[in-house]
RNA sequence: GGGCGCGUAGCUCAGUGGGAGAGCGCUCGCUUCACACGCGAGAGGUCGCUGGUUCGAAACCAGCCGCGCCCACCA
């Protein structure tokens, strides 16, 4: 039990040495963890979004971590059972990466030391850094439950996978195809659309004429003449009148000597270049779908390694695109067949994973049909059973799911959920475990990271068994997410909790801003312009910066403000010393309890009953720059800048109705504000009378109090 | 091309029909028995532009200018 004494010398409050301190209690006590018992209904849980097992923690990570941490303890000191389910992701592409390059600094690779082996490696890599973002997060103040940490790798949450792969696949949503995917010669793997970026990128448009037998020539325009290789047809508008008579008739491909038919299709565009295309099924996703409708050939000149195949031709066979490419275009000119080359500025696909351009190739690659599955997710958002906030982003979500397409699930990675698939010959053969029998070899592929992340707020608690823990937090209350993923992760998870945990995920989809840098850039360490939350964690306390955040947080995205991270600190430091002038000037045997004797001390508990309904309603509108302001201007403005000072004469008197008001006025001011700045406040309360527990886990006298009771006592006060 | 959003004090932002505000910065003063991460006072804005609705517009509507983000299959 720390002595009250002890606070005269400490006459600023030091985060540094306090908030390390205060974590250790917490996990000690077990507070975080819940039993599970009661209904998801009575209870309140929020399933955090995993972060990357090989990640750190960033601004986002930060801010989200302040608002959920303000949700979790605001609802358990509400006297919920509360549970913040974390975990971490075992992120495919992200962490493969990271071991690859590893291995490439010790002279090998994943190809040589072979799958076995680079599993391994990839586990000791997570054994080593895995627990680094946890920590970060326990330093922010997170009050997650880490004594229940899930892993997309988890046994249990391994089985969940596969499971719902194996039951997508026999409700024949799941297939396989030959289609053209997003090819990323960056990590060697098929990818998502989700997961492209288009960049503006300047190219030169070349005219190119194939001659037509019989006479007469067509001009193609493109920005990509090494892909001309791959053509099997050339088409026109059937509504193009200059170009009727060519449908039907043939066109020779250069270089190549192939006979293409020309054939009409709505896709050409009338009005661009010469209104006749070249089509390339095997290289051009537009293309593709075209050759689908007219049964053409799709031939692949371009290979998984970004090089000519022998497809190409020997002249061009081994070279890498961009080499391809000259030597293409020379080709052409000196059979004199570029017709005329243009700057031409335009969007093309880049893998965000890599940053390599995207090179679409046909490819057999897993599907997952989402329009069915869509269906009731729509429905879900529509009715308003998962509200989106803010508004603006749910007709967002509405579109994208209305427009759904098929999802490549498939990666060429090791680093991930192998799919539950084998093959024999000609049988295929799917199911969570392996087939009987002799010669069955499994599917090397694994499963995009984010296929296991969409059964992430239901496969936590255990997920498909039955379990205590499902049934207390499932579904969950809200979740808190960025934008970016609101398609990648989100909608996914609706539609799979729908399907498997017979379910919404959880009831409300809150969207937080992105914290752009100061100067309005994004936040990238390749930039430069990235700031390291633990830096600023480290300087001015974990408290200043979840306030800070908080405060200069919105519905649309916020550049850094350092002054509020100030602001938060400030906030500190005065809550501190407010509590430093009470704790010593009080009674020693005085107990906290509102004794009001003065008109001044009646404003102060009207003050704090409106601080407290302006807190609550805030939190409850996810409106958190307005919970963190409110605070600072109740605790500054009107507890100390008004209040403190005129009762000071008072207190140097002994009082003990003063004392006995001025205790309770702090203890509900600090537990008001615990959500908000946990550290300081659990450092203050260990100083206050009777406080042998924690305020984490305290709960005031009147937590079920509807906030229209606290409404209508407001207006009593008036 | 479509959609969402933003433009209010030097900076970062709140404010949605009737008083133009906060934090930081700035100026002046005070204080050192809670706190200089302190206290008090003050300067500073034609609320992007134009038009409309209204007794009344920073707020509602339309157009324009500027900026940001998301989505999209024009080679």
């Amino acid at each position: 039990m720390p002595e009250r004494r002890d606070l005269e010398s400490r006459t600023r409050y030091e985060p540094a040495e306090v908030e390390p301190r205060i974590v250790r209690r917490w996990l000690d006590s077990g507070l975080f963890h819940p039993e599970p018992a009661g209904t998801a209904a009575e209870n309140y849980s929020i399933a955090i979004p995993p972060p990357n097992v090989t990640g750190s923690l960033h601004m986002g990570h930060a801010l989200n971590g302040a608002i959920q941490d303000v949700l979790i303890r605001h609802h358990r000191m509400r006297g919920q059972r509360t549970k913040w389910i974390f975990g971490t992701d075992h992120a495919g592409i992200a962490t493969q990466t990271q071991v690859e390059r590893r291995l490439l600094e010790e002279g090998t690779s994943r190809e040589e030391i072979g799958r076995e082996a680079f599993i391994r490696r990839a586990w000791e890599w997570r054994e080593q850094y895995g627990s680094k973002i946890v920590n970060q997060f326990q330093r922010l103040g997170a009050s997650a439950d880490y004594e229940d940490e899930r892993f997309t790798f988890d046994e249990a949450y391994v089985r969940a996978v596969m499971r719902v792969f194996v039951d997508l696949y026999e409700k024949g949503y799941i297939y396989r195809d030959r289609y053209i995917v997003n090819w990323d010669p960056g990590s060697r793997s098929a990818i998502s659309d989700l997961e492209v970026a288009e960049l503006e990128v300047d190219d030169v448009l070349y005219s190119i004429d194939y001659d037509l037998e019989g006479g007469g020539k067509v001009s193609v325009a493109t920005v990509r003449p090494e892909t001309m290789l791959a053509d099997t047809a050339v088409a026109v508008n059937p509504q193009d009148e200059r170009y009727r008579d060519l449908v039907g008739r043939t066109a020779v491909l250069p270089l190549v000597g192939r006979r293409l038919p020309v054939i009409a299709d709505e896709y050409v565009k009338t009005d661009f270049g010469t209104g006749q295309l070249k089509i390339t099924p095997g290289h051009d996703p537009n293309d593709f779908e075209i050759g689908r409708r007219h049964g053409l050939d799709v031939v692949t000149v371009i290979g998984e390694d970004g090089r000519m195949t022998a497809q190409a031709g020997e002249r061009f066979a081994g070279l890498a695109v961009l080499e391809a490419r000259e030597a293409v275009v020379e080709a052409l000119e000196a059979e004199g067949r570029i017709a005329g080359r243009e700057p031409h500025r335009h969007a093309v696909p880049f893998s965000h994973r890599s940053g390599k351009r995207i090179e679409p190739l046909v490819s057999l690659q897993w599907f997952m049909r989402m329009d069915e599955l869509a269906r009731p997710a729509i429905d879900a958002v529509e009715s308003g059973r998962v509200r989106i906030h803010p508004e603006g982003q749910r007709q967002v979500y509405l579109d994208w799911m209305e427009n759904i397409r098929p999802w490549c699930v498939s990666r060429q990675l090791w680093w991930g959920h192998q799919l539950p698939v084998w093959y024999r010959g000609e049988e295929t053969y799917v199911q969570t475990t392996p087939p009987e029998g002799e010669g069955w070899e499994r599917d090397p592929d694994v499963l995009d990271t984010w296929f296991s992340s969409a059964l992430w707020p239901f496969a936590t608690l255990g997920w498909p068994d039955d379990t205590p823990q499902l049934r207390a937090f499932y579904p969950t209350d809200m979740l808190s997410t960025a934008r970016d993923i609101l398609f990648l992760w989100v909608a996914r998870m609706i539609m799979m909790g729908l399907e498997f945990a017979g379910d919404i995920p959880f009831e409300d989809v809150y969207v937080h801003s992105v914290i752009q840098a100061p100067d309005g850039r994004r936040m990238s360490k390749s930039l430069g312009t990235g700031i390291d939350p633990l830096d600023e964690i480290e300087t001015h306390g974990a408290d200043a910066v979840r306030f800070g955040l908080l405060a200069m947080s919105s519905t649309q995205d916020v550049r850094y403000s350092a002054e509020k991270i100030e602001q938060g600190e400030a906030l500190a430091n005065k809550l501190w010393n407010a509590s430093r002038l009470i704790l010593l000037g009080v009674d020693d045997a005085a107990r906290p309890g509102p004794r009001p004797r003065t008109a001044e001390d009646r404003w102060i508990l009207g003050r704090l009953i409106e601080a407290r309904a302006h807190t609550y309603l805030s939190i409850d509108g996810f409106d958190f720059s307005r919970t963190a302001l409110g605070l600072y201007s109740f605790v500054y403005g009107e507890l100390c800048d008004w209040y403190l000072e005129l009762v000071k004469p008072r207190l140097y008197e002994e009082d003990p109705d003063l004392s006995a008001t001025l205790l309770y006025v702090l203890r509900e001011t600090l537990a008001l504000a615990h959500p908000v700045i946990p550290f300081v406040t659990e450092e203050i309360w260990s100083y206050l009378p009777e406080a042998t527990d924690l305020l984490a886990g305290w709960r005031p006298d009147e937590p079920d109090r509807s906030l229209r009771d606290l409404d209508a006592e407001r207006e009593v006060e008036r």
